[in-house]
RNA sequence: GCUCCCAUCGUCUAGUGGCCUAGGACACCACCCUCUCAAGGUGGCGGCACGGGUUCGAAUCCCGUUGGGAGUGCCA
């Protein structure tokens, strides 16, 4: 099986997990997956100021959250790319002596300045004969052949780029260091990489590259360039502006299977008319030819949606666990969260969160010792003229009837009906005196499970309240 | 500026020359259901950027225009 098709996503850690990258690792996750293959994963850690152990941590655990198991029998790695200095410097070494490469002594400046004064862009290969040799400071740089250079990328097809509008590149920094071009390219060959699956940002970088894998001696891989994500703006994603952090929609309650349902309906879509699809259909369906050239917006509105739309798929009992970390940390939680208590919640807020953070507020009424009462919703609900009478009411009458959610909702309609009202309405001042807030759970499931002695106590004390 | 990429409802997409009077989803609107809010149901609004070709026939192929985007570092 030496030739199964080996993928690679290689993020340099910056310290937080872009959802881009998240996009580009499940595009390759789920073709390694389906083809047999592998799913390389080498952190680009070349650059000191992104390089932190920390760093690396966070996107091995964000991959796992998306499903990307570093335990799973196709997941390699992660290999990082520092470790590899030697050998990306040996390369270039090669190439030297190969004599396609050569040294340069310009200064970045200076390479500016000559290119202001001949008008042409970029560094104009003014050592390219000069016969220099190493030295501190000097660069390296490849000897761009003529001819043009012609790129198959599976997503667009073939791209050509004319060899004379690319620079002699830098490989090697003045200090000796290696730039990410030819360390990627060396990691690469070295890690018998196949298939190249990238953001589209990188296009531009592709024909230095296959130079590079052809003067190094090999066949260059496939390569797919993705369309990026954009903002509203159709920007690039950007963590400055944007919110791009897959942790962030991790702590605000986003269903992992939410965001891989929905990144993967970015610039692909699953057959048929549903998008709210499993993984196992997605990595069966999959494919490189079929993902879109445009870039896609990423739409929060649409996640929340396809989210709540997950949350409903899930059965109570996964719901409840699900939610048991928001409760956790919850304001009123000093104990601990009551299972049994909490299992009769779940039905009554399923349909009603679109993200778990929002289920502590949903449900805090029951757990605090008393009615968190929102102003306005006070004063929007208790200022109609049957306010007072209808929490009298409820008062006496819950006191007396039989507990059951029947019995319950019987107490206000006998007051509403007497009074030739609608339940919509009486029940408004009802539910603020219960639950605080004009909006929540229904309102007789909720006394019932709040139960009678507590409930009464809550009407008495906005009765009291009223004066 | 230069290089490259892209172009179907507001958004994400289906569509690969006739099945398209362009399908679905999100958002939005209306109605139904209903103890609030949701969820659910029904219906509605809304699109092939433009101009030339090619073809019996074009959203689909070609060219141009316009409009977007990405790259343009001794960052990755």
């Amino acid at each position: 099986m030496s030739d199964a098709p080996r993928y690679r996503f290689a993020p340099s850690p910056t310290g937080y997990f872009h959802v881009g990258g998240a996009r580009t690792a499940l595009y390759n996750w789920a073709l390694a997956l389906r083809t047999g293959g592998t799913f390389v994963l080498r952190i680009e850690d070349t650059d000191e100021s992104r390089n932190s152990p920390e760093w690396t941590d966070g996107i091995i655990d964000a991959l796992a959250w998306l499903g990307i198991d570093s335990g799973h029998p196709r997941f390699e790695g992660p290999y990082f790319q520092s470790h590899y200095a030697g050998a990306h410097v040996a390369a270039a070494m090669r190439l030297f002596e190969a004599g396609l490469a050569y040294w340069c002594d310009l200064t970045p400046e200076q390479v500016q300045e000559r290119a202001k004064a001949s008008g042409r862009p970029g560094y104009d290969g003014h050592s390219r004969d000069r016969g220099l040799e190493q030295a501190p400071g000097r660069v390296l740089r490849f000897r761009v052949p003529e001819g043009t250079t012609e790129v198959a990328d599976l997503v667009r097809g073939r791209v050509e780029f004319a060899n004379d509008t690319i620079e002699d590149f830098v490989l090697l920094r003045g200090n000796g260091t290696p730039i990410f071009l030819l360390a990627n390219v060396v990691d690469d060959i070295e890690m018998r990489i196949t298939h190249v699956v990238r953001a589209e940002e990188h296009l531009p970088n592709t024909p230095k590259q296959q130079m590079l894998w052809r003067a190094l001696g090999h066949a260059p891989p496939a390569w797919a360039h993705v369309p990026v994500l954009v903002n509203e703006q159709r920007k690039k994603l950007s963590k400055r502006r944007d919110k791009v952090a897959l942790e962030q929609y991790r702590a605000d309650g986003i269903l992992a299977p939410t965001m891989v349902n929905y990144l993967m309906t970015l610039g692909w879509a699953p057959g048929g008319d549903e998008e709210i699809v499993p993984w196992t259909r997605i990595v069966e369906e999959f494919r490189l030819e079929d993902v879109n050239h445009s870039p896609a917006f990423f739409d929060e509105k649409k996640l929340l949606a396809f989210n709540g739309d997950h949350i409903r798929m899930m059965t109570g009992a996964e719901f409840a666990a699900a939610c048991a970390p928001w409760l956790e940390s919850a304001p009123w939680s000093g104990g601990r969260i009551d299972a049994g208590l909490l299992a009769r919640l779940v039905p009554l807020i399923q349909t009603r969160v679109a993200r778990l953070s929002e289920v502590a507020s949903m449900v805090d009424f029951f757990f605090l010792p008393s009615a968190p009462v929102d102003d306005d919703a006070w004063t929007k609900t208790m200022s109609s003229e049957f306010a007072r009478d209808v929490l009298v009411e409820m008062e006496s009458a819950l006191g007396s009837c039989r507990w059951t959610l029947e019995e319950i909702k019987a107490c206000l309609e006998r007051f509403t009906e007497a009074r030739g009202l609608k339940l919509g309405k009486t029940q408004a001042p009802v539910r603020v005196a219960i639950t605080g807030r004009t909006v929540g759970p229904p309102l007789f499931d909720s006394i019932e499970i709040l139960g009678r002695d507590e409930s009464i106590r809550r009407l008495a004390t906005a009765v009291a309240r009223l004066g």
